[in-house]
DNA sequence: TTTCTATTTAGAATTATTCCAAGTATTGAC
DNA sequence: GTCAATACTTGGAATAATTCTAAATAGAAA
């Protein structure tokens, strides 16, 4: 379904950069293609790790400088369910968030069909550029990793 | 649009709190009360600055304490925009939540007629509780607190 | 090359949230 | 009502998440 990625994302990556006035760079792209080749949820912490382990010489401010500027130039979208770690999701499809509030786990979901995007009356006063939905409740049936937070009842 | 809530949130609150087994506390009404006593959208330790002002006791761990009971027996939302504080909403009318990426702001959007929510596909996998609808943009025209994070272009 | 600016880095600093242990209040059983 | 059990509150410490800073590096422009 997504096109598949790690060859292709040099020249993508460097001109969505360029669109937004931000240099490419190797670091960013690093960060790019640890978001591409794992695609949960991770958040700057785990992305840190992860980049780390191909490119030891990161530092975490640049994880988040990095994640910033792929949230900027529009490739990752930034994902805030609840209190703690914003998490990045590197599938720029249009989907939903469903965020279990038993396990934390954060899984993509597809929208119906039309209407897509909810009508909302935002009445010339809002210039919108992005929706994000976010689903809560619980996995039902076997969510192995559930019961992290708490058991399900 | 809003009943007035003021001397109706004792009652209201000690209904919904026990119906999730949680007890009615004078702090946990007093929280609610700041919470609608002024409907933008404050971060905890705002909702803990406004509490002190009448209850000068009242404790930061407390307030953690009383919004997540507030938000568990559903008369409070949680709202997470970014990286930045949790915020807490008190209108519990269906809507969405649109901040400005400017200034930081957060403001209630009505969702157009039906349908009201968007349809999504979650197949049976998760049991769905609330939706939240945030949009993220910029205020347009004369937003007078705007460019408190960088000036609009 | 020289200059200018953006980016990276390590680590300090700040902010946001959670944890803890002791005291207090509320509930339910008797 | 008394008593025990449990939930809640409190201040402060601890932790987690994010931002800041100042110096070094890299890239782009002149
Ligand atoms: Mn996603
Ligand atoms: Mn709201
Ligand atoms: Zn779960
Ligand atoms: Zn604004």
């Amino acid at each position: 379904m997504a096109t598949d990625h790690l060859p292709v994302s040099g020249d993508f990556l460097n001109q969505r950069l360029a669109e937004k006035g931000l240099r490419f760079t190797s670091q960013r792209q690093h960060v790019y293609e640890v978001l591409l080749s794992q695609r949960d949820h991770p958040s700057a912490d785990e992305v840190f790790m992860r980049a780390k382990q191909s490119k030891p010489e990161i530092s975490m401010a640049t994880v988040y400088n990095s994640l910033d500027a792929l949230v900027k130039c529009g490739v990752v979208r930034q994902v805030n369910v609840d209190r703690g770690a914003s998490m990045y999701c590197s599938n720029m499809n249009e989907h939903a968030h469903f965020c279990c509030d038993d396990c934390g786990k954060v899984f993509d979901v597809n929208l119906k069909d039309s209407p897509r995007v909810p009508e909302v009356d935002v009445s010339g006063k809002f210039e919108v550029r992005q929706i994000d939905i976010a689903l809560h409740g619980r996995c039902t049936g076997t969510c192995e990793d559930c019961g992290r937070r708490e058991a399900h009842a």
